[in-house]
DNA sequence: AATATATAGTTAATCGATTAAATAAAAAAA
DNA sequence: TTTTTTTATTTAATCGATTAACTATATATT
């Protein structure tokens, strides 16, 4: 049997005061207008009784919870549990708790999620939306709960938002291979339709066009990322074992190269050799690769701070004005992209 | 300004019944004795008016939260996270949420992150304890609150936990290194003195001790997680570039490994030619370093499951008898600690 | 001494939902 | 018709903390 807790009441009940006593001691101090006798020996009770307030109760009266809701893709993909440490150490420093729920890209998972922690009366939301959650993120709008995206966001929707500039990392990305002589330009994204990874497609294709490159539709393969490995297979066969292969290959994420790169070693192809590669993301696998893969590294650190310091603003002032941010991928450059012409001739 | 959320007194207000005929046609549906017309004008109204129930009253009424506490080292850490995504879809079917809290292995931030999620009132604990937590863990059996730890456990303190058998996966791993041939095994652990890591390197010992082979204690280091790569360095530039050089290692951890074959490529050194290696949990990373590891995977599905069912359980029934986990660790051979004489001849 | 002003504390309403107990109205039994 | 039983609904207490409004003293002012 649970011993139960003690409360306000059982204070009250022994120093022989009232509640509100209790109360005005406790979450007053100084200002209340107790006298201090009472007040030492409220305090003493509550010592005695290791007295710990009911946040619950707390909650209930003041319609704050102190509590974010966080909403990912998937808690276990590094990308987000990385973001999630930050964003719970800045949310520490608000006195903020956070609780997570993973989507899996699925908006109607991703819409139960938001509904059971409104529910839980949670102050805010820090979300990085699945595909075709629109209307979720109008409702809240709607309900005036705040909230700041994450990673993606709607552009038809305004809000606040932390994000990448995707089209400019991947211009970027895509410039270094064409920078390193290679003339025939892979891309391999998800099909998916949300805006981060279709600015990630123009991106490559912008930097094929500036700089008068093919641009072959089927050289972008979009994976479906429930069936990656076998997909996977079957866009890198195409691309890479053809009558006209392609020289380099980027990688619109993470998990998409750890599973590319398997396979290419698989073909027994050689990096930069056969293929060159740029990546998005880090990822520890990618300094263990026998040729360190070049990568674009988003500011995760950047994502979390923001997203928590414009949440905790607008859970405070509900009239701010959103807050649009786009932060830049910063392009690490290792052996995976091959060699510039200049860099080779002073080498 | 914040739309104010509709309650059960909108509803019985609209309807004009009393807000218990409300919250018996909403929560009671077909066993309430409300009229067929009431409870119908009831649901409608509800609907209309976007009817969502406020758990933190019901929480408060009911002394239930159905939230789960999590407490990790870290959960960026793809061990923890991982866990930390079973547990939370493991929770999700019986209804209840997820809270983390990143302890950083330090007993006072794990004290706090307890102290804070008890005051919001969450159901029970899933901890992966911090050194030096025995008194919150104590405290938390004397408050009769359910919990189960994981990951690590306090012998002395008798509770709930499911971890791994650590002793025999050291054990394993050793005896795989001894098996191919190598005489002059060392060992990178934690300075922790946390039972699991005290575990494997009982289990080290022992294998060694069977083996007739030397246990040296220069060829077990202990490492400062707060210092890993100066302490790494120092370390295997003592085991590894000594006079007597060792032929082989154990890693305790994943992260240890990471960094510890890091050091190792700047140093030169061959897997497995020069240094066999072994290592505990898995990492993408082990798949495509250049000799793919050998290591020791952990049943981390098996650990999330099992807590959650254990603490639900535990959460419906304060009586029930504690549970005493210990899983096996699966070897996964691979080339990094060479071949064994037997499979040699065969190969 | 009479009045005004502080001082120290209590009462009671409130947040939103639940539920035991009370009540009123209708139906059944006598 | 009267009494009993059943059915449908309301009242009010409760969870624990907060806080505006009130009351009762004590102290200061004139």
């Amino acid at each position: 049997m649970k011993r139960k807790k003690t409360s306000l009441k059982d204070i009250a009940k022994k120093v022989g005061v009232s509640t509100a006593t209790v109360s005005y001691v406790l979450s007053k101090g100084k200002e209340s207008k107790v006298s201090a006798a009472v007040s030492e020996k409220v305090k003493q009770a509550a010592k005695e009784l290791n007295y710990q307030p009911n946040q619950i109760a707390k909650s209930l009266k003041s319609g704050k919870t102190f509590t974010i809701g966080l909403i990912v893709a998937d808690i276990s993909n590094p990308f987000f549990s990385h973001i999630a440490r930050i964003i719970e150490d800045e949310a520490a420093h608000f006195n903020y708790n956070v609780i997570f729920g993973s989507s899996d890209e699925k908006a109607e998972k991703s819409d139960n999620l938001i509904q059971f922690l409104i529910n839980r009366q949670v102050d805010g939301f820090i979300i990085a939306p699945a595909e075709g959650s629109e209307k979720q993120i109008q409702a809240l709008k709607e309900q005036h709960i705040p909230f700041v995206l994450i990673d993606r966001y709607f552009p038809d929707i305004s809000s606040n938002y932390v994000v990448l500039n995707n089209y400019k990392a991947a211009y970027d990305g895509v410039s270094r291979l064409i920078k390193t002589s290679h003339k025939k330009i892979g891309m391999i994204a998800y099909s998916n339709s949300l805006q981060h990874m279709c600015e990630r497609v123009k991106g490559y294709k912008q930097a094929l066009l500036e700089n008068k490159l093919d641009y072959r539709e089927k050289w972008v393969k979009e994976i479906d990322f429930t069936h990656i490995e076998e997909e996977m297979k079957t866009a890198l066969d195409e691309m890479l074992l053809s009558e006209e292969p392609i020289d380099a290959l980027f990688f619109a994420t993470n998990t998409l190269a750890v599973h590319g790169l398997k396979y290419i070693d698989q073909l027994q192809l050689k990096v930069p050799h056969d293929v060159a590669i740029v990546s998005f993301d880090e990822g520890e696998a990618f300094d263990f690769y026998y040729c360190p893969l070049t990568y674009l590294k988003q500011p995760l650190e950047e994502f979390g701070k923001q997203s928590v310091r414009i949440l905790t603003a607008h859970m405070a002032n509900n009239d701010l004005d959103e807050e649009h941010i786009q932060l830049d991928a910063e392009l690490i450059i290792r052996k995976s992209c091959g060699m510039a012409i200049e860099e080779n001739k002073e080498g």
